[in-house]
DNA sequence: GTGAAAGCGCTAACAG
DNA sequence: CTGTTAGCGCTTTCAC
């Protein structure tokens, strides 16, 4: 760390090192940045190279975004990202991408606040943002914040009503689809399905998978099976009673938590997991899943994905559909709940 | 969003503004930045303001700081977002101060990688940040990774051998006070530590404040009760069988998650929580604590606050210890492990 | 009260 | 091969 109390003593720039190196800035210029066409004299070269070393020369990022006209900079608004780790993945994916193409993520915490948004989006389009990735940490519509639109702009793990502007979102179908797939190939015929309480993507779009998978199947879809709690261990747990009603022999939850809960109720009433039920989750929240007792078969939510397609959507590298959508699949994860451990 | 095809149009600038205002760009700066010394007239005041509105300007903050000569970036690299929450909630912390004194953070997350380490500090010395925060998602010590000494820094949850660098950290040895407290204050005497198996300001901390906790309860430190696992569901469920044998009535845990897969283990001998057995976590890991059959009582790990009080002593607004440390305490939560539901 | 002009650190023609 | 020059969008003296 530099000593707090030192008179900052006015950065180093290009024209030091010219001065140094006895050469002009162009040709500064040339040697940092490689210019192709420049043809600098190996002698200047390396007169140049060692002034840099010398004097501890950094570019300036911000003269070169200057002049350049416009920045290198992606930003992203996340409305979560201190509870669960989802936003995190979010992040992640967006950043390798947003660097592997040399673009630098400015990453703002909103945590729902709607006045931290407008701030964040002025912030972005002052520092004029090559574009905005807005995201939320659970799949849902959501009201474009004024400002959006002064940018390009891509939502992730969200969408808007008109559709306008290009999302990035989770294929809930598919991954409900995929859930009851594994319980379907272990030979279960009445599965049910544990979902949560409010209408929303996840809800409608897991249930809809459900149907479809049983359908494939040539099972009858059978709506006592289909129960809705709330989507934590709490509801998970509360919901056995029914489920035991209904001599189910595999459950597909609605995330990992309720799948959790359900667990202890489970245990309680002496049913094993997974001989007596087999359980099926969803998100593939590392703490939980890899951790239950058996390890909890699940569905991933490709967070990581939506934040990397997210970018590349935004940089005009991947094409959304007709319909501004694009739909990432949900991959499976199996492990020892749907199963007895000696057979997976 | 705008429309990705059609030919970037020139951003709007000061000068366009002050053209449309019939006023000089000096005229139109001075109103921008509501200038104390300036005087405007009302009416050329005005005419600056609708101009902007009609135009939609927004300044150039990379042209503002070019002038200024230096940026309003805070850096912060993370080793790991998106594995667990913690590292969501020093983000969170140091944002939100950040934000407060007018700066805007520069995430990077390295994932544990070296290159991105070094990529990411030296994109940040480019845009010339003010500071940077390196933190760790766990306690411990890190080497300082060159470049670092460029710039003013801030290490936060994690620290360097020679102490050059200030240091925020939490108080392990606060938190296994408090943990073991908990215990002692529902009478229990026989208190057994299930700790990591690495050597670690965790692993040393937590048990020095058991110990100190127990003295000044006036119990002797008893080495039996003390055992070491893996610190997750699995370790605390191996646990159970020797904590058993030691008669312990309560339990103090590394993490939730060992208290999660001791709880796990107990069910299965047929003990209950808190009944037969008290259980006290660490972290308060929300999607685990708050859940488990009873909600576990743990010790908070402050990490909103790590990267809240990071950016202010970057700042120059708190000072360290002359060991260039600053110690966070770690706040108890209490919920039903540790005595009856009625009684709390 | 308001404007003209210099310059922040850098790039990109264009000259030589 | 290398240097000169004109800005990028903005702030800030200093004149008028």
């Amino acid at each position: 760390m530099k000593d707090r109390n030192e008179a900052a003593p006015r950065a180093v720039t290009m024209r030091d090192v010219a001065k140094a190196a006895g050469v002009s800035v162009s040709t500064v210029s040339h040697v940092v940045n490689d210019k192709k066409g420049a043809r600098i004299g190996k002698d200047a070269r390396d007169r140049v190279r060692q002034a840099i070393q010398d004097l501890g020369y950094r570019p300036n990022a911000m003269a070169k975004n200057l002049v350049k006209g416009g920045s290198r900079f992606l930003g992203l608004v996340a409305d979560a990202i201190a509870s669960t780790p989802f936003a995190g993945q979010i992040i992640h994916g967006a950043q390798d991408e947003a660097w592997r193409h040399g673009y630098v993520l400015l990453v703002a915490n909103t945590e729902g606040n709607n006045d931290a948004e407008a701030e964040a989006i002025a912030m972005m389009l002052e520092h004029k943002v090559r574009g905005i990735l807005y995201s939320t940490w659970y799949h849902r519509e959501v009201a474009m914040p004024a400002g959006l639109a002064e940018a390009d702009s891509v939502l992730v793990n969200c969408f808007s009503a008109h559709g306008r502007v290009p999302a990035v979102v989770p294929d809930e179908v598919d991954g409900g689809r995929e859930a009851t797939r594994m319980l379907l190939a272990e030979g279960h015929r009445r599965i049910g399905l544990v979902n949560t309480t409010t209408a929303s993507p996840a809800h409608d779009g897991r249930l809809l998978g459900y149907r479809q998978a049983l359908a494939e199947a040539g099972i009858a879809f059978d709506p006592d099976l289909v129960m809705d709690a709330h989507p934590d261990q709490e509801g998970g747990y509360e919901s056995v009673g029914r489920l035991l009603a209904q001599r189910v022999t595999g459950v597909f939850c609605h995330n990992d938590r309720v799948a959790m809960g359900l667990y202890d109720g489970l245990r309680e009433k002496g049913a094993r997991v997974p001989e007596d039920i087999a359980v099926v989750g969803f998100d593939n929240q590392e703490v939980i899943a890899a951790h239950l007792r058996p390890p909890l078969s699940t569905v991933a939510l490709p967070h990581y994905d939506l934040g990397r397609v997210g970018v590349r959507v935004l940089l005009g590298l991947d094409e959304p559909a007709a319909d501004g959508r694009v739909t990432i699949a949900c991959p499976p994860v199996r492990r020892a709940s749907v199963s007895t451990p000696s057979s997976i």
